[in-house]
This record gives C-alpha cells, sequence and structure tokens, in this order.
DNA sequence: ACTTTTTATTACCCTTGGGTAATATACGCA
DNA sequence: TGCGTATATTACCCAAGGGTAATAAAAAGT
C-alpha cells in the first residue's frame, strides 16, 4: 500500500529519472578521474586498478558503466569534442563576419584546450581507439576543422580577412591551439580565459584586415573579453 | 606460417643480400623502421615482433641492437633531437639580426615535423620513457624551445621584431610547427620544403617590424625559397 | 517484510608481448 | 681448417593487466 501522497512531482517515473541522474554522474565521475590518470600517465600506463582506486571503488565495479577500457578512453573523447562542437554551433549561429567568427573560434577552443577533456583531443592516440571510433573522431576533428577554414574563406569573402591559404591558415592557428593542450598546467601565470584572449588576436594579427593592436608585451592592459567562455 | 611481409629495400636483412654491414647502419635499420611502425600504430600497439619481421629478423636479435623496448623508443627521440640541434647551432651560428634567425628556425623546424625522426619528437609520450630519459628530453625541449626564445628576444632588441610577449609567441610558433608532426603525410599537395618556406614567413609575419609579403594565396605563385633545406 | 534490480566485491582466467637462456650459424682471421 | 666473436634463431618464461563469473550487499519496488 502507497501511504505517499501522490504529489505531481513524485510521479512513478520521477524516482528513476533521480536514479538514472546518479548513475550518470557516476559515469561522469569515472571519465573525469580516468582522463585525468590518462593525461598523466598515459593510456596504456594507466592502469583501471588505479581508476578504481582514485574512486573508492574496484575494478569490476567500472565495468557497470562501460564496456572496456577503450570505451573509456572514447568518451573522454567524445565529451572534449561535444564541449567545442557546442560552442561551435553558438559561434556560428552568431553570424558575425569572418574575423569575428574566427576570432570566438579561436577563443573557445583555446579555453578548451586548457581543460582535461579538451586537451584529450590532442593528447590522445587515435590508434588506441577501435576501427569506428575511430571513424567517429576523424569525423569530428574534421567539422573542427571545417569551422575553422569556413570562418577564414568567410572573412576573405566579406573583406574582414585578408587573401590567404586557407588550409595552412587553419593549421597554424589550430596548431598554436591544440599545442596549449600540451603546455597549459592549472596554477600557471595565465589563466585558461586569458590565454584565450591573447590568442585570439595573436592568431589573427597577420590575417585580419585592419590590423588590432597586438596584446601587450608583458599583459599589462587587460585585452578585451570578446565573450565569456562559460 | 611464414607470414612476414615483403622487406623494405631498405633493409640490410634482405634476403641474399650481403649481410655484412656496418653495426651502426643495422642499428639505424632498426629504428627507421621502429620509428616508422610506432608513428603508424602507436608505441604500445606496435610490437617488436612486428619491428624485427619488417626487417625479416626476430625479435631476439633486436637485443642485439638495443637494451629494451624503451631504448628504442628513446633512441628514435634521440634521432630526431640531434637532427633538430645541428641545425640550430649552425643557424645561431650564422649570427644574423633576430627576426632572421627566427625565421631560419622556423624553416628548420619545420622541415624537420616533416620527416619520421622529427615528428617523433612530438608524437611519442614523455610518459613512456624511463625516468632518466624522461629528464633528457624534457632537457632537449627546453633547448630548443629557448632558442626560439633567445631570437625573439634578440629580435626585439636589435629592433627587427616588434616588442611582443617572449613566452607566448614562442609557444604560438611552436605549436604551429610542432603540429606540422601529426599532419603531414608524404605526398600531400606541399613538399616538407615548401611548409617550411611559408611557415617561416606566416609565422613571423605579425611580429616583424617591416612587415614581409605573406604566402600567396592560392600556391599559385611559388613561395620564394629563402633557403634550402640542405 | 519480501522480492527484484542494481551495484559492488572477491577470486580468478588468460591473452599479450617484453625479455631471456640455450644454441646454432655466419664471419673474420690465423 | 679450426677458433673466437658477432649475430641470429628457437623455445621458453612470466608479469601485467584487461576482462569475467560467482556472489554478496545495498537500494528500490510492492
Amino acid at each position: 500500500m502507497d501511504t505517499r501522497t501522490p504529489a505531481p512531482e513524485s510521479s512513478p517515473w520521477l524516482p528513476f529519472e533521480s536514479r538514472r541522474r546518479a548513475r550518470d554522474e557516476k559515469r561522469e565521475a569515472v571519465l573525469r578521474t580516468a582522463v585525468q590518470l590518462f593525461l598523466e600517465q598515459g593510456y596504456h600506463r594507466a592502469t583501471l586498478n588505479e581508476v578504481a582506486d582514485r574512486l573508492n571503488i574496484t575494478k569490476p565495479a567500472l565495468y557497470n558503466y562501460f564496456r572496456s577500457k577503450e570505451d573509456i578512453l572514447f568518451e573522454c573523447w567524445v565529451m572534449g569534442q561535444e564541449r567545442v562542437e557546442d560552442r561551435i554551433s553558438e559561434i556560428e549561429s552568431a553570424h558575425e563576419n569572418g574575423l569575428a567568427t574566427l576570432r570566438m573560434l579561436v577563443h573557445a577552443y583555446a579555453a578548451t584546450m586548457a581543460s582535461d577533456f579538451g586537451a584529450s583531443l590532442v593528447r590522445f592516440n587515435v590508434a588506441d581507439l577501435s576501427e569506428p571510433n575511430q571513424k567517429i573522431t576523424l569525423a569530428g576533428k574534421r567539422r573542427i576543422d571545417r569551422a575553422f577554414r569556413n570562418a577564414i574563406k568567410q572573412g576573405i569573402a566579406d573583406h574582414s580577412i585578408k587573401p590567404c591559404d586557407v588550409k595552412l591558415t587553419a593549421f597554424a592557428i589550430l596548431g598554436a591551439l591544440n599545442w596549449i593542450g600540451h603546455w597549459y598546467k592549472p596554477g600557471g601565470e595565465l589563466s585558461p580565459d586569458q590565454i584565450a584572449d591573447d590568442f585570439a588576436i595573436r592568431l589573427t594579427a597577420d590575417i585580419a584586415k585592419r590590423p588590432d593592436k597586438k596584446p601587450s608585451e608583458k599583459k599589462a592592459t587587460k585585452p578585451v573579453r570578446k565573450r565569456s567562455t562559460r
């Protein structure tokens, strides 16, 4: 006999929802721990036992949430990819001119690279993924690449960006950005947002039609925030 | 039973070929094969059995030249590092002004990144090396970094380069360069030397005191060769 | 309270692949 | 032609670690 008042909030599928949420939270906790360990030690040197240890559980418990170690790796990558793609969508739907769009992309991507899941986009080895997952990651990388190239192309078309080789320009910019995932360590002199601000100008200075002021020499003046990251 | 793939022409163990070669040549042949395999499949997925197979020998034979798999990985890294440092020494001893030095550094480093041993500098995971070898690689990376930063500093001092944040500028340039090691595949539209030519200008355009012409838009006109790589 | 479902644990399996011991073969040299 | 050395092979060891089966504990449902 159910003695609870059947208030709208306590409808039969609400407990189910909250339980699902708890499960998702645990899933994400696993990913957060795993991505850190993978970044610290590399995917292969990191063991599932150690992931489990850090979560105060045991290895087989992980298999309630993931099918395999590779699955965990892939999901880490997905987390980073989703963040980036969400921001890209936002930025593109703002319909600014090419240069402004490019700078927002640089800013967003730079900030993401300074996070664990963001770094996982470039620090992990595609060869460690299953064949189908490799395809997915490759498609994702292409979408990011295309976003940058489109912004550059559009900028050339709308005359906010000087004519340039789109492909190489995108490579150069993305390279500088991806590298952040390798050198950034929390607690340095610059916050992710400061780095993002700087790079948004720095990496577009040479192709901008009306050259902006370059980032100040010694971060003396705070660069203009184009947009908050979150 | 014999699943050996046909040996590459470069293998000193080619059947019926003279096996009497200098020890160092064989050592290097191992490294060339290993670095390729490591780049293709990743260090951990690549097995010493497969390295040996490609050389038409068996795994234990490798231990005549190297103490361990990790040793091979490290020596691959050393090969790339030596090339870069040799070029840096040459360039620095030319005593040009800061901007010219920086451009030569960019050119040399870009070209190296488009080679197997060069790519190994950025594609391999430091965590896969022994503690002492990690120290060595770290020191090497620092020397490269310092070379770039010194060139920038000098350029600011001799007024060939605009005042800028030296550290972030170096990070941005090195990032774009390191990324080459990830996207460059032989047989593309651009040769390593063409890429190097382009990047030497592209990555320094925004900080050069007297801005050069940027690389042409569509590689329609062949970029001016600043200097041959070898 | 009793049952069912979810989540965790203990104990184990088993493949993979780096590394080694014993041994054979080729080579350089008298 | 035989000896010493360098180099290679065959056969094997074994630790590491991903993954699973059996089962216990906890939570949810009734």
